[in-house]
RNA sequence: GCCGGGAUGGCGAAACUGGCAGACGCAGCGGACUUAAAAUCCGCAGGGCCGAAAGGCCUGUGGGGGUUCGAUUCCCCCUCCCGGCACCA
C-alpha cells in the first residue's frame, strides 16, 4: 500500500482537490509538537471547570483499537467543552508498575524499568500522532519515585490510622521456582513456567488495607452516583454484598473421649439471615477449613483424611470455577452442638458447600427452608423439620403444607416454642434481641467485601515502607526517609524467594527507633494502589512536598466525566472510592466521591470476536493511521457504533470515513475562496434557506448528543447529511444563488462541528477559511430553533393504521386544514371509498390516521 | 441458577416521549467523466406478487400472545447470543 506516497506526489500539483491525510496531519502534528502548553490548564475561578479523564493505560508496548476508541471519546468531549468556554483539564499518564514488565524481563532479558519506559515513549508518540489533546505537562508515570513515594506516604498514613495491618493469608507457591505466583501465573493449577509443577498454597504474613471500614458508606453512596451506569452500581452493590442477619453461638458438646477443646474453642459461631427458622435446625455444618474442624480432626485420623479430601476438592473447584456446581457432600464429625433456643443437641458435620471466607464459616442447617440444606439432608437422611408455614391471601393454601424446601419470607412460625404464631420478620427481630439479652448471639451485618490484600511478592512495584527490627518489631519508615527507592539491576530471572529479598543493600537497614539493624519489607504494593489516587496527582503533578495541594484538587474535583472499560467497574473503581473517602477523612480533600459521571465504552471486536494475537484479528492503530490517517481512524471508531456498545471493526468502514473526509475537504477547497466575512443577508433565497435549515438541525443534533446520550455515531451521520445537502446545492452555488457571506458562515460552522471528531482536518480547513485564531477557542456554533424549523411538512395519511398517502402542508397548518387536504387527496379518497369515517386522529406535524368501518 | 445488555436489510447501524421502519455509512447495481482504469460525481436499492411502464397490492424489526386508531417502542410468555456474579448461609 503506497497510497500515502502516491498522493503525496500528486499533492504537489497546484489546485489539487485530493485530500491527502498524511500531508495535512503531519503539518499540524509538527505545529502542535512545538507548543507543549497547547492544552495546558490552570485553576481559574472566572471559568467553569471541566475535568474529563480517560482511564490511564498500562504501557504494554503499543496502543490497541480499544485505546483509540476510549481516547477518541474523551478527546471529542474535551474539545467540545473547550469550544464551549470551559476550563478543561484533560491529562494522561501511565499505570506502569506490574507483572508484564517482569515477564518481559524474563523473556527478553530487558530490565523492567527500561522495558516500561521504552513502551511509554512509543505509546506517547502514538497518542500524539493520533492528535489527542492532553496536557502533557501533567503526565504521571506511576513507576517513577516522584509518584510512588506518595504511595508510600499514603501507606504510612493508613498504618497510622490503623487502616493498614498484617495478617496471615494464602498465596500461590511454585515449589520449582521457590517463589510466589500471581493468580494469573497459575495455569490449570500449575505454574506458568513449570507446567507439570502443581501450585501449592502457603500462608504468609501480608499487608491488608481495611477497606471494610468504609463498606457501609461505599454501599450507601452508590445511591447518589446517578451519573454512573446502573450496571456498574449493581456490580458494586453485589461485590460489597451487605447482608443483615444474626450470629448465634452453638456450644460444642463434650465428646466421649473429651480431652479439652483445641485452639478453635468450644463455641461454633453461626451466621444466618433466617434466625426465625432456627427451631428447624437439624445439624450444624462447618467449612472444611474451620478451626474447630482442625481441632476435631487432630484427634481423629479418619476424620482428618476425609476433611483433607474435602479441602482439596473445594480448592480445585474454586480454581476451575466449578464451585457451586459440585455435588454437596460431607462427613459427620461424631460430635454434637447445642441449639441455644431449644437446648437441642444436633449433629456437627463438615460439608464441602460451606465456605470459610464468608460469614463465620459455619451454618445451622435448616433443610425445610433452605435449598442447599435440603439437598444435603436428603442425601444423608437428616431430619427435615417444617417450622414456617406460608401465609397466602388464599386461605386454603395457608393451611396446606408447602412444597419443600419453602424459602419464602411471607410465613408464620410453627413448632417454634414461644415464637410459634409469629410472622417471619417479627420473629427475626425478637429472636435476635433474645439472643443478645442472653449473650449467645446478636443481630449483625456481614459483607462479602473483604479487606484489600496489597502485598505482592514481586519486584516491579512500590516498596512497602516498613522495617522489621528484632528489638522494636514492626517499624514504619519515617516520612523524611521517603521514598524507599526500588533498587535497579535486580536479577528477577533467578528463582527462589522474593526478588527484593536477594538484594542485601535493600534488605539491610537501620531501625529508626533503636538504631540497631533492621530488615526491610521486601513485598511491594498491588498496582491498584497506584490507580486509586492518580487522578488527584494530575491536579498538581510536580508537587514534591505532598501528593497534591488540597485547594487545587478542590478546584478540579470531582472528575466531571470518567471514561473507560467496564472491566474496571469493580476493583479499580471501588478502591478509588475508598481512597477518596480515606483522604477526605485525613482532611486532604472535601469531596466524598472521586467521579461524578462514569461512562463505560464497549469493546472493539473484529469478525465477532475479541481481538487477539492467537485469532490473528488484531487491527493495529499504527497501520490505520498510516493507511487512512488519524482522523479517519478516530472518526470511524466513533461512527461505527454507539460508544456504549461493542464495535465490530471493519476496514471498509474506515475507507468510507476517509471518503467522507475527502468530500468535506474538496467542498471547502472549492468554495473557500468565495467566503467573506460580511454578515449574511437576513432574507435568504430558498436554496440558501434550505441549507440554513439543515445546518441548524445539524447543530442541534450534534450539541444535544454531547449533552445527552453520547451517540456520536448519529452525530457523524448528521454531519454527513449536512455535507450531502451542500453537494446537492453545488449547482446553485455555481449559479451564485447562494450568498457568499452565507456560504462562508455554513462552511465555518461545518468545520466547527467537525472539530471534536476530526481535529486535524478541522484545523486545516479552519486555516483555509482564513481564520487566524485557535480553533479550540472558537465558540461552538449556536443553533436557532426558528431557523431549524421546516416550512412545509409532509404528513403521512393512514387509513385504519395503514399508510395510504402523504400530503404536503405548511408547517403551521391547522388540524382542519390537514383533514380537509387529506379528504381531498385522491389516494386517501380511494382508500376510504364506500366506508364510514369513525374517527380522525391527528398528531400535529406528524401524522393523520383516519379510522373507517 | 441470579442480575444486566442485546437480537432490525447482504453488513455496521438509525428511528430519543407509542406516530412514515431501515436515516447515515459499507458492500452491490446502473449512469456520467475517461482511450481505459483509478479517483470523483449522480442515481437505484427490505422481501414477495401484479404490471411493458408509471405505479399498485401484500408482507416485514428473534418467536408467540395482549393493550391501542396505531407497537421496533408498552405488558405477558418463550428462544438464542454477549457480559457479570454464583453453594454468600
Amino acid at each position: 500500500m503506497t497510497r500515502g506516497s502516491e498522493s503525496g506526489t500528486l499533492s504537489t500539483r497546484p489546485n489539487d482537490e485530493r485530500y491527502d491525510p498524511q500531508r495535512v496531519e503531519m503539518k499540524w502534528y509538527e505545529r502542535w509538537q512545538q507548543d507543549a502548553s497547547l492544552y495546558a490548564a490552570e485553576p481559574d475561578s472566572t471559568k467553569k471547570k471541566y475535568y474529563v479523564l480517560e482511564m490511564l493505560p498500562y504501557p504494554s508496548g503499543a496502543l490497541h483499537m480499544g485505546h483509540v476508541r476510549n481516547y477518541a471519546i474523551g478527546d471529542a468531549l474535551a474539545r467540545y467543552m473547550w469550544m464551549n468556554g470551559y476550563n478543561v483539564l484533560h491529562p494522561m499518564g501511565w499505570d506502569s508498575f506490574g507483572l508484564p514488565a517482569e515477564n518481559a524481563a524474563i523473556q527478553n532479558n530487558t530490565p523492567p524499568r527500561q522495558w516500561t519506559l521504552n513502551n511509554i515513549a512509543n505509546m506517547k508518540a502514538q497518542m500524539k500522532r493520533l492528535g489527542f489533546a492532553y496536557d502533557w505537562m501533567r503526565e504521571v508515570t506511576t513507576c517513577l519515585p516522584d509518584y510512588y513515594r506518595w504511595n508510600q506516604w499514603f501507606f504510612l498514613k493508613l498504618f497510622e490510622q490503623g487502616l493498614a495491618y498484617r495478617k496471615k493469608s494464602k498465596v500461590n507457591w511454585c515449589p520449582s521456582c521457590a517463589t510466589v505466583l500471581a493468580n494469573e501465573q497459575v495455569v490449570n493449577g500449575c505454574c506458568w513456567r513449570h507446567e507439570d509443577t502443581v501450585v501449592e498454597q502457603r500462608e504468609l504474613e501480608q499487608w491488608f488495607v481495611r477497606t471494610t471500614k468504609y463498606a457501609d458508606e461505599l454501599l450507601r453512596d452508590l445511591d447518589e452516583l446517578d451519573g454512573w451506569p446502573e450496571k456498574v452500581r449493581t456490580m458494586q452493590r453485589n461485590w460489597i454484598g451487605r447482608s443483615e442477619g444474626t450470629l448465634v453461638d452453638f456450644k460444642l458438646d463434650y465428646g466421649e473421649n473429651h480431652k479439652g477443646y483445641g485452639p478453635g474453642g468450644s463455641t461454633i459461631k453461626v451466621f444466618t439471615t433466617r434466625v426465625d427458622t432456627i427451631f428447624g435446625a437439624t445439624s450444624v455444618q462447618l467449612a472444611p477449613e474451620h478451626p474447630i474442624v482442625k481441632d476435631l480432626a487432630t484427634a481423629d485420623p479418619d476424620l482428618r483424611a476425609k476433611v483433607d479430601q474435602l479441602i482439596s476438592e473445594q480448592r480445585k473447584a474454586r480454581e476451575t470455577g466449578d464451585i457451586g456446581e459440585i455435588e454437596k457432600h460431607g462427613v459427620f464429625t461424631g460430635r454434637y452442638a447445642t441449639n441455644p433456643f431449644n437446648s437441642e443437641s444436633i449433629p456437627v458435620w463438615v460439608a464441602n458447600y460451606i465456605l470459610m471466607d464468608y460469614g463465620t464459616g459455619a451454618i445451622m442447617s435448616v433443610p425445610a427452608h433452605d435449598e442447599r440444606d435440603y439437598e444435603f439432608a436428603k442425601k444423608y437422611n437428616l431430619e427435615i423439620r417444617l417450622v414456617i408455614l406460608p401465609i397466602s391471601t388464599d386461605l386454603e393454601e395457608t393451611v396446606a403444607e408447602p412444597l419443600l424446601p419453602y424459602v419464602g419470607h411471607d410465613g408464620m412460625l410453627i413448632n417454634s416454642g414461644r415464637y410459634t404464631g409469629s410472622e417471619c420478620a417479627d420473629a427475626i427481630k425478637a429472636m435476635s434481641a433474645y439472643a443478645e439479652e442472653n449473650k449467645f448471639g446478636k443481630a449483625t451485618v456481614t459483607y462479602r467485601l473483604k479487606d484489600w490484600g496489597i502485598s505482592r511478592q514481586r519486584y516491579w512495584g512500590t516498596p512497602i515502607p516498613m522495617l522489621y527490627c528484632e528489638k522494636d518489631g514492626i517499624v514504619a519508615v519515617p516520612e523524611k526517609d521517603l521514598p524507599v527507592i526500588l533498587p535497579e539491576n535486580v536479577d528477577i530471572t533467578l528463582t527462589g524467594g522474593s526478588p527484593l529479598g536477594r538484594v542485601p543493600e535493600f534488605v539491610n537497614a537501620t531501625c529508626p527507633k533503636c538504631g540497631g539493624p533492621a530488615r526491610r519489607e521486601t513485598d511491594t504494593m498491588d498496582t491498584f494502589v497506584d490507580s486509586s489516587w492518580y487522578f488527584y496527582r494530575y491536579t498538581d503533578a510536580h508537587n514534591d512536598r505532598a501528593p497534591f495541594d488540597g485547594k487545587t484538587a478542590q478546584y478540579w474535583f470531582p472528575i466531571d466525566q470518567y471514561i473507560g472499560g467496564v472491566e474496571h467497574a469493580i476493583l479499580h473503581l471501588i478502591y478509588s472510592r475508598f481512597w477518596t473517602k480515606f483522604m477526605r477523612d485525613l482532611g486532604m480533600i472535601t469531596n466524598d466521591e472521586p467521579v461524578e459521571r462514569l461512562f463505560t465504552q464497549g469493546m472493539v471486536i473484529k469478525d465477532g470476536a475479541k481481538m487477539s494475537k492467537s485469532l490473528g484479528n488484531v487491527v493495529s492503530p499504527d497501520e490505520m493511521v498510516a493507511r487512512y490517517g488519524a482522523d479517519a481512524a478516530r472518526l470511524n471508531s466513533l461512527f461505527a457504533a454507539p460508544p456504549d456498545r461493542d464495535l465490530d471493526w471493519q476496514d471498509s468502514g474506515v475507507e468510507g470515513i476517509q471518503r467522507f473526509l475527502g468530500r468535506v475537504y474538496r467542498f471547502i477547497v472549492r468554495n473557500a475562496s468565495t467566503a467573506n466575512s460580511a454578515a449574511p443577508p437576513t432574507e435568504l433565497p430558498p436554496q440558501a434557506r434550505s441549507i440554513q435549515r439543515k445546518l441548524h438541525q445539524t447543530i442541534k443534533r450534534v450539541s444535544d448528543d454531547f449533552q445527552g446520550r453520547w451517540h456520536f455515531n448519529t452525530c457523524v451521520s448528521a454531519i454527513m447529511e449536512l455535507v450531502n445537502t451542500l453537494y446537492g446545492a453545488e449547482e446553485a452555488i455555481a449559479q451564485k444563488l447562494i450568498p457568499a457571506s452565507f456560504l462562508a458562515e455554513v462552511q465555518r460552522d461545518l468545520v466547527l462541528l467537525l472539530a471534536p471528531f476530526a481535529p486535524y482536518l478541522a484545523h486545516e480547513l479552519w486555516e483555509m477559511l482564513g481564520e487566524k485564531g485557535n480553533l479550540l477557542k472558537a465558540a461552538w456554533p449556536k443553533y436557532d430553533a426558528e431557523l431549524a424549523k421546516e416550512e412545509e411538512l409532509e404528513i403521512p395519511v393512514q387509513v385504519n393504521g395503514k399508510l395510504r398517502s402523504r400530503i404536503v402542508v405548511s408547517a403551521d397548518a391547522t388540524e382542519e386544514t390537514v383533514v380537509a387536504r387529506a379528504l381531498a387527496d385522491e389516494k386517501t379518497r380511494a382508500a376510504i371509498a364506500g366506508k364510514q369515517i369513525v374517527k380522525k386522529i391527528y398528531v400535529p406535524g406528524k401524522l393523520l390516521n383516519i379510522v373507517v368501518k
